[in-house]
DNA sequence: ATAATTTGGTTTATATTATAAACATCTTTA
DNA sequence: TAAAGATGTTTATAATATAAACCAAATTAT
């Protein structure tokens, strides 16, 4: 009937930037910030909590002298996001 | 770019609650909880917080002499269900 | 030169939420 | 009449989301 909704990716912010890298490819974390509209102490939560997870890989680099944080979704991010869409689905009677 | 959500739809409990009532009409508590596999506190507490927030409406009553508790989807239950759908959308990059 | 501001985040504290366990009440059955 | 079942509600706890506070380096203004 209703099928389970993972946790991790049942959250606004989180599946808002799973939404982001689906299509995106890969993301830095001010483009992700400007694009959910999140402050930055909770998107730096919520993508751990995406990495912890292995649902995307996050690359600490530089950009010039600037750090800068990437964000790419993992196949095993790509598999549950296409789950949890195939998931809520099953509440919205979506055709 | 990506819609809020309604806090009080964006559970999985409440949303199966809503989904259901959605196309039944109405439903009992006993039922809810079946369709749902929530426990019963669980449930009821959810139905009070969808009932306080006026998505439903319920009605105590009596199913000869045990105690039954019917819900059933308000207009604005059932426009803040659409909203939602429309909402989680922007998410799911469902065309 | 140095003070103030901006960029790019992280850590931590708090408030909210979800959930199940415990409880209450009445009914039916043994 | 005692035990078990039905129908929920209340309450305690654990998990979660979120923003405020913080940190460090770079840039800009004085």
């Amino acid at each position: 009937m209703f099928e389970p909704l993972d946790p991790l990716l049942h959250s606004e912010l989180r599946l808002a930037i799973m939404s982001l890298l689906v299509s995106a490819e890969e993301a830095e974390f001010p483009y992700i910030k400007e694009q959910t509209g999140a402050t930055a102490g909770n998107l730096s939560v919520q993508i751990d909590k995406l990495s912890a997870a292995g649902y995307i890989e996050v690359e600490k680099t530089f950009k010039g002298k600037r750090p800068c944080t990437i964000c790419r979704i993992t196949p095993e991010g790509l598999k549950a996001f296409e789950d949890y869409v195939k998931a809520i689905k099953s509440y919205l009677q979506v055709k």
